[in-house]
DNA sequence: GTCTATAATAGGATAGAC
DNA sequence: GTCTATCCTATTATAGAC
């Protein structure tokens, strides 16, 4: 009747293994790193053996390539839309960093995997995808860091210098290596924002 | 005529080659996590074959117990030297900072190793003593964030949270995957430090 | 202390039945 | 798409000669 078994239609719509697959190789590369992360392991909390694996993604560098897709997937609408926020170029940057926090958050395995992995990722050609994502990024926090110095709302250090500690800051707050142990595991993103902010401003 | 053979004597006073075997670990670790460095590459870097280490280290669990070892041993010290420092708590936490980043910078490898690396650390009961070194390094930066709190010359919010912005800060001026492409690897450090002293200023 | 040889295991990937 | 069986390689670690 059905041109496809009834099997694979009620227990896989849509893909839905296939995400999951993601979903677990995110979390074990972020806990354990790339290489630190089997492919049995990744198999086994997705609920298959692992050559099945090979029914959905071609090796195990396919599966890092998705999921540092997802992470930019999530990212750059959200730090497009912040970058033409209202105001001067102080508050565009405050928003840029709370919508990059935001997504790290949302999205910590996919960020963690994509940050810790990036020696992988950039010396990988199949992967080299990913470092114009990344570009892409990178173009939108220069050009408010540029037009903050210009307009006189932001101090008027070098942007690398700046890109550097912002870089870093955003992926402290998805980190939960910083977190306090026992504490609460949520990212004093506020006062972050609010400390940058502050201490960007003209002197 | 001597008790031990000329040989060992000659190649390696006071342990050199041990030494040379914790530098390239700590460059590999840092660079490709402890499970993408194999011991067979750190032997090569180090001009022995690989189960010569094992004449010099048990295992490889034991050469990352001193990489991070040498971290913690250039850090301390230098952490409590700065907490002693005269002035108010904001300019101890400013010396705190610059010592924190110096020895990141100086031993950046370990100190990469240390960090990229602390689930594993964590996760061993071989490495338990390297939880009790990091607990007393996160003792001393608690000490000056309530003082300042209490004196009135640091913002009072909640430790953790200056903590984590603190900890992931320092982290990243170590971490050259925040440097921008062909540019100046060194660090932003007095940015960093006016950024988060100013920011960190009572509001 | 260093070597060669090798054990023992774990990893990524493929073949072929269902 | 999923499975079992298996290949091939890389990895950590040990044995024993020098």
């Amino acid at each position: 009747m059905a041109t496809q078994t009834a099997r694979t239609v009620r227990w896989h719509p849509d893909g839905a293994r296939r995400d999951v697959i993601a979903r677990q190789a995110a979390r074990l590369f972020a806990l354990r790193g790339y290489h630190g992360a089997s492919l049995r392991e990744i198999a086994a909390t997705s609920g298959v053996r692992q050559p099945t694996l090979y029914s959905h993604y071609p090796s195990k560098d396919a599966i890092l390539l998705e999921v540092v897709n997802r992470y930019f997937d999530a990212l750059l609408p959200r730090l497009e839309q912040a970058s033409d926020a209202p105001g001067n170029a102080a508050h565009r940057m405050g928003a840029m960093l709370r919508a990059a926090v935001e997504v790290g958050v949302e999205q910590r395995n996919e960020f963690l995997t994509t940050s810790n992995n990036w020696e992988i990722i950039k010396t990988n050609p199949d992967l080299a995808v990913l470092t114009d994502r990344r570009d892409a990024a990178l173009a939108l926090w220069r050009s408010v860091l540029t037009d903050g110095a210009h307009e006189g709302s932001l101090r008027s250090v070098d942007s690398y210098a700046v890109l550097w500690i912002i870089a870093s800051a955003v992926n402290g707050m998805a980190d939960l290596r910083y977190a306090a142990t026992g504490a609460d595991a949520s990212p004093p993103t506020e006062t972050l924002i609010s400390v940058l902010v502050d201490g960007l401003a003209p002197r």
